[in-house]
DNA sequence: CATAAATAGATCGTGATACGATGTATTTGT
DNA sequence: ACAAATACATCGTATCACGATCTATTTATG
């Protein structure tokens, strides 16, 4: 089974969750304001940040959300009725649907993206310190097996 | 404004939160599988990992997750149902709620933070190089405005 | 010390999200 | 040709988080 944590480790553990919290918190927040809602800040990021090569597919962008197809369809759709993002169909396969960003949804992208590398700036030292202190504790833990 | 962000930018940005999110889905996979919802968890490990001398009351608990108070209690209905928690009347001021994990919530969590600690071993070095670079990025960034 | 204001929690209704189950269109394999 | 696999779409359901509003208790004030 392996021995309880100590009760500093279990501190440790929810002070990491409550930073990953914390920024998650600000991510929420700004995205709303800009009418967006979070997993849909979420999508245009991970359209936007595909890797060269990768095709734009519901099915890839839910396997990099990790989230079921159907989820990410849902996402889309809502962004699409929103004039943040365009459906086109596949060039090579008239299954797939591919997903790009239209100007408006790449303003406020661009506006999130800023918004967030500056909130990094500010608070992502403390994020660091939490990972690098749990980071720690497993590989001290590890090596006790 | 400011200038809009390479491309190479946003896939750093995407990459860490892909990353982000990997780690919370094996999360709510984890908690749903010994039956918990995610958040659910999320606030036995916040209980269970308050620093010394804060009260476990409703809005204190809230306020560690960046909920609203109304939020918070609905997870600890939810969570009393399931008899992970209990709740009392608060000692000094009766119209505080202080939340308590059962034995059964401390076994469960216990279990969950083992999960955790050792996928943090296996997958944390990687979400660390993630942050590492929009950090840098992001310093960059500040040193050019 | 009576009572207004502030505080802590509880309840109700709503919208976004994510899923399982299932259906339809297109492509692939034999 | 046509069965199987694949990609997207639709439907119903549960969790979660919120705003608005209510009750109970404590605190502050005249």
């Amino acid at each position: 089974m392996g021995a309880d944590l100590r009760p500093e480790e279990y501190r440790d553990l929810a002070e990491f969750r409550r930073q990953i919290r914390k920024f998650l918190h600000f991510s929420e927040t700004k995205a709303k304001e800009d009418g967006l809602e979070p997993q849909q800040h979420q999508l245009l990021l991970a359209i936007h940040g595909l890797p060269e090569g990768v095709k734009p597919s519901i099915r890839e962008l839910a396997s990099r959300m990790f989230l079921q197809p159907h989820s990410a369809l849902e996402l889309v759709k809502r962004l699409e009725q929103t004039g943040a993002v365009s459906r086109s169909e596949g060039p090579e396969d008239r299954r797939e649907v591919w997903v790009r960003l239209t100007p408006a949804g790449r303003a406020t992208l661009r506006k999130l993206a800023l918004a967030h590398r500056s909130e990094l700036d500010a608070s992502g030292p403390e994020l660091a310190k939490a990972l690098q202190v749990v980071l720690r504790q497993a590989k001290e833990h590890k090596s006790n097996e």
